[in-house]
DNA sequence: ATAGGGTTAG
């Protein structure tokens, strides 16, 4: 936006001279009669003037002009229409002010302002308005005009409620939304499939999926964009498993064919539970149907792939892909530094550059992860430095928290927590729950007790945060503390989240919890387990007992890590994979020290590669050895 | 007399 009419506008509109403008002396009367007219047009004489134009043409030139309106013309106008009284003609005032609403130069301070010498607004105008609202930085003010006009009895369309209905998902209000959803049943806009998929997405946004699913129920002609809002509703509130589902409904039953949205929202679903199966057949429906050219798709596939563990894969479609933008290229480097490869992450980062490609945030957040997984202190603070003194973006919570976990992981606590204290912003959980973390590695008792402070402050503890203490305590053998935390944990009821690895064979996912005999091959896997256990000790594998958090004696703190959930799953895999296959296992939590090297030991003795997701990252194990930098 | 609507990537 250029100028701002608005400005002039604060000075008394009636002082307003059509000699103001610079670059016309013209009465503005015969100017209307040019349906040509710009008002820089530097001499205007050689055009024909009309001698008589009739009232009719004179008003349609007008319209024209309207139409073609810059900013100067439209202030000549306006002071026209309040002179010739045109502004209380219903039909000028909305052109105008729709003109005034959507113009490239548009000022919503100008267009309320002549909104308001509007003496009798219809319903129209108010829909006008409150278009130009929803779309602005005060998307509540829409609401304010929704609630004016239907006090005033008039009825506003289905198009400007649904406009209202995404601003109130702006603003953020449940309530505002409620009461448009019963003006919309008032109305009589119910069966309108347009709006109702509006409202469903609305409710999506606010977590309510019941809602959303009813007003789903309510559509009578279900299109492809109503089940896109339904799955991305699912998406969004994280009942990942239910996409995959819906998309099998909309594929087989055949009601809906499934389009580039709807697969973009299903391989994201894919991404998150890791289902690469899944994503798979996916790719393959993408392909068959010729979404593949969508940039938006690609891009998400390349994130799917990294997420399920394939960075081949992903980089064969990234490769593959004519076009690239910072999206690809972020997705690329996020998906190197999240599986291990960090200095492969900011090589491309590099190349990125090289290609003239312009990095935003998410990029730096990809570069500055690779960092922190691969211990590159340095070039990570380095590259802190660089992103806002080169190119002008200012660090977010994200980036700091890849530095905290970054220095954290380097052992240098005091300057990790420092940047939190100083960064500027104010810290979240996940950056305090970072720094615990990096407390629980190095076994730092006094920060451990001061970061939980900050977040018990916050309000924001969680059962894993006290599962972090009660590590930190007994790797540095404070057994009477964890007695202490222990009790405290049990009469607050804090229940902790038991761990849990699954491995999907043949699309079928298998759980496993620590000790599990529910398997119905559990003495087949015992037995594996055992006899692996047997093998890596003659390789040199030594449990790690500082993993195991109760009070024992070493023995009994060996055999209470090694049936481990992970152990029972990897243990299966081997069991039921045929050998030289890799064996892909996912954790909810994070991965113990001691697990971890049961993984790497095993690809190497047992010649597979090994692949553990958990919660912070993959792990990716061959040879015996580990991509990344061992456990961190 | 008249503009105008819903889903989507790192």
């Amino acid at each position: 936006m250029t100028q701002a009419p608005a400005a002039v506008m604060n000075k008394s509109l009636s002082s307003l001279k059509f000699s103001r403008t610079r670059t016309t002396s013209k009465p503005i009367d015969k100017l209307f009669t040019h349906k040509t007219f710009q008002e820089t047009r530097p001499n205007n004489n050689q055009q024909p003037t009309p001698k008589n134009p009739h009232p009719r043409t004179q008003q349609q030139n007008l319209i024209s002009l309207i139409k073609s309106g810059t900013q100067n013309s439209l202030l000549q106008i306006h002071a026209h229409l309040i002179r010739t009284s045109l502004l209380q003609n219903p039909t000028f005032s909305l052109r105008f002010l729709s003109c005034l609403c959507f113009s490239p130069f548009r000022d919503l301070r100008y267009s309320r302002h002549f909104f308001s010498q509007i003496d009798k607004p219809s319903a129209s105008h108010y829909s006008t308005l409150i278009r130009a609202y929803s779309s602005s930085d005060s998307p509540k003010d829409a609401f304010f005009l929704y609630k004016e006009m239907t006090q005033k009895g008039l009825k506003p369309d289905p198009v400007s409620s649904s406009f209202v209905l995404k601003s109130c998902m702006k603003f953020s209000s449940l309530f505002c939304g409620l009461q448009i959803h019963g003006r919309i049943l008032g109305d009589g806009f119910q069966s309108d499939s347009l709006l109702l998929t509006t409202l469903m997405d609305f409710y999506s946004s606010f977590a309510s999926r019941d809602e959303a699913c009813k007003v789903f129920d309510e559509i009578s002609k279900k299109d492809t964009v109503a089940w896109n809002v339904l799955i991305s509703c699912y998406l969004r509130n994280g009942r990942t498993r239910d996409v995959l589902m819906l998309f099998d409904s909309m594929k087989n039953e055949g009601a809906c064919k499934p389009d580039d949205v709807t697969c973009l929202l299903v391989v994201q679903a894919c991404a998150n539970l890791g289902a690469l199966d899944f994503g798979e057949k996916v790719y393959g429906y993408i392909e068959e149907c010729g979404y593949g050219v969508s940039l938006n798709l690609r891009n998400s596939l390349i994130a799917m792939y990294s997420r399920c563990g394939c960075l081949e894969k992903a980089y064969g479609v990234f490769k593959g892909m004519p076009e690239k933008n910072a999206i690809s290229w972020s997705a690329m480097i996020s998906g190197l530094a999240m599986n291990g490869y960090g200095r492969d992450a900011i090589l491309a980062f590099e190349e990125m550059q090289r290609m003239g490609i312009a990095p935003d945030e998410q990029t730096f957040t990809g570069v500055l992860s690779a960092c922190s997984h691969c211990g590159l202190v340095d070039e990570g603070m380095e590259f802190l430095h660089q992103m806002s003194k080169e190119f002008g973006i200012e660090p977010n919570i994200h980036h700091y928290g890849c530095i905290v976990d970054l220095l954290g992981r380097a052992s240098l606590l005091d300057q990790a927590y420092q940047v939190i204290i100083s960064m500027g912003l104010k810290p979240d959980a996940t950056i305090w729950r970072t720094l615990l973390g990096a407390c629980r590695i190095h076994g730092h008792v006094t920060l451990g007790e001061r970061v939980i402070e900050h977040l018990i402050e916050l309000k924001a503890q969680e059962a894993g945060d006290y599962v972090l203490l009660l590590n930190i305590y007994s790797s540095d053998g404070k057994w009477e503390k964890v007695t202490e935390l222990r009790k405290f944990m049990k009469e607050k009821g804090i229940q902790t989240t038991p761990g849990c690895s699954t491995i999907e064979l043949k699309g079928v996912v298998h759980n496993f919890i620590v000790d599990d005999i529910s398997h119905p091959r559990k003495h087949e896997i015992y037995d594996k387990l055992d006899e692996i256990n047997k093998q890596l000790k003659i390789a040199g594998y030594v449990a790690e007992i500082t993993s195991e958090l109760h009070d024992l004696g070493a023995e009994e703190k060996a055999h209470a890590l090694s049936y481990h959930s992970e152990k029972l799953a990897l243990a299966f895999g081997v069991l039921a994979t045929p050998p030289g296959t890799t064996i892909r296992v996912t954790k909810n939590l994070r991965i113990c020290v001691d697990c971890h090297n049961f993984a790497k030991f095993l690809s190497g003795v047992y010649n597979r590669k090994v692949i553990v997701r958990d919660r912070m990252r993959f792990h990716h194990f061959r040879d015996g050895g580990c991509s990344c930098n061992d456990y961190w």
